[in-house]
DNA sequence: TAATTGTGATGCATTTTTTGCATCACATAG
DNA sequence: CTATGTGATGCAAAAAATGCATCACAATTA
């Protein structure tokens, strides 16, 4: 759109915190853009960056003019995603910040799904942890987000909620993979291969060791999902997984000839953590990302049927 | 603001319905007006005007945008409000939608006070009846309206009422002049004169003639209260108004040397009228409007007291 | 301390965009 | 059928945006 010129390169100046480096990002020159700030600003009466040596920042009123951009910019977004659901075929454009637990199976079956009734709807993901996801959804960089963490901003508005039982993986020839319930004793003295500690499984975990005085072998720690998983046929370890996480069959099909297997850990030792689902509050979506919104929940109804919240 | 430009030109063509009499309006050839319209429904992607021949009508997604254009145009005038009022030094520009109730004195002597602390704020004032005042508001063409009626639009966020008594107003020397209080049967045989019917005052009046069974000899009608007020020097009958649309001694002070006299009629038989005063639900107002407003809530409550609720 | 590097601002020529005139094609009213 | 009004379009002129070269300033580095 091209009225929304000017606010896009101040947006992106803001962003960048630099006229020339932002300039280089939109691929014109820092003369050019440098003229449309100062065009803005004059307009507007008063400056809306403090020139540093290092670059360029925000001040007050710059801080309240970007706001209103982002907000309006959104709300063009949906506007033209309303006009272009007029026609019927569904368009517009879906922008998710999750964390790595949903981007492995349930968001690419999930988007899949939707974009083989609606092909015209793109997508952009992006992992990310849940305080960023929330700043994401505040920036409007995001539509949604996937958070399974303690949520900490008042802006966040959740839509949905899964109950995630952890669960403990292993190979199947672990002694452990005999049980069909893990009790956080029987991992005593395992070597245990775990998320990160930022990870909001992790904390999960934490509690019931805690609680239950238990002590892992952590051999290895691993912000890498693939890795934790991918290790396990390699080294006679435990690891812990939600199920979003997981193969959707890893849980449900028959182990016959499995080299993995998931075992649930007791929910007296771990209570089940919250997945969160949801978008900046007071924000009207546009419909390709409510309706998306409304396929997760489907989904995640027809995964875990009695866990889910609205 | 220059990036608003096309977005200003659309939202003349809606209005105007026509390409060539909005050009003229805005002072440009209807040539170039009418390229901006193709390239911006270009990119929008389809039409946002169907093309007849008496002129242009927007279709449903030209609704949807002409909406978004207008809620836009608002919010960056209350982000350029807002950035003014950092600078101590408040500006902006409040448009009130109004009955000729408070066009008469209240506003006056209310914008003139709040002008007198900041005077770098303007005013637009357009007298109008209350559907017409609650369209303006939807259409974010005044930021507040005050109406002497009930209200009849879901998205009137009432922000104060004032209880109005009605005023039964004569020459000084009108036999109905010597009572204190006014009841409706006094005026059997009165020779008066009324608003016309399509103002608030006359419907809250009818109420109370049916209720009683009194007919009044209903001489003229006019919409012009300077004319109704004035004429009661000319000929022996009487008139109504609210304490609003009174100069403001009128009643509190001593009538010995007053040409008109205003004498209150009894609640029992006709009820007070309510005086709303709101804005367009869920619409944050610039600094200046929503200031103004406060302004307004004060000086009834110093007038009216116990007769305002908020 | 002096040189270097990185920043935003500005004059001038060039390119791109916008505007206005003349005109077309079409619909409606008389 | 004619006259009048409407929006659309080709082309030249006017206006605006862009890029290059360069300046002035501050912070960092040698």
């Amino acid at each position: 759109m091209r009225f929304m010129t000017s606010l896009r390169f101040i947006d992106a100046v803001a962003r960048e915190k630099s006229i020339r480096k932002a300039a280089e990002k939109l691929a014109i020159t820092s003369t050019a853009l440098n003229r449309r700030i100062l065009q803005i600003e004059d307009e507007i009466g008063q400056p809306l960056f403090e020139r540093l040596a290092s670059g360029v920042r925000l001040n007050t009123a710059g801080e309240l003019f970007v706001q209103h951009i982002r907000t309006q910019t959104a709300e063009l977004a949906r506007v033209q995603s309303q006009i272009a659901d007029l026609s019927g075929i569904r368009r517009g454009h879906v922008r998710i910040a999750s964390g790595a637990d949903t981007m492995r199976y349930f968001l690419p079956e999930t988007v899949a799904r939707y974009r083989g009734e609606h092909p015209a709807v793109t997508f952009d993901l992006v992992r990310q942890s849940g305080n960023a996801a929330e700043q994401a959804l505040r920036t409007l960089e995001a539509d949604l987000a996937l958070i399974f963490e303690p949520i900490k901003s008042a802006d966040f508005q959740t839509m949905a909620t899964a109950r995630q039982q952890l669960y403990c993986m292993m190979a199947a020839n672990h002694p452990l993979a005999k049980k069909p319930v893990i009790r956080l004793r029987d991992c005593v003295g395992q070597s245990a291969i775990l998320p990160r500690a930022d990870a909001g499984l992790r904390q999960l975990l934490n509690v019931g060791l805690i609680r239950r005085s238990v002590e892992l072998g952590t051999v290895i720690e691993s912000n890498s999902q693939e890795f934790l998983q991918n290790y396990l046929t390699h080294e006679m370890v435990i690891s812990f997984q939600i199920p979003i996480a997981m193969p959707s069959d890893l849980i449900t099909a028959p182990a016959n000839d499995r080299k993995i297997v998931a075992r649930p850990v007791d929910l007296a030792d771990v209570p089940a953590g919250i997945l969160h689902i949801g978008q900046l509050k007071g924000r009207v979506l546009p419909v390709a990302a409510a309706k998306f919104l409304d396929s997760i929940i489907t989904e995640l109804g027809a995964r875990y049927g009695d866990d889910i919240d609205q």
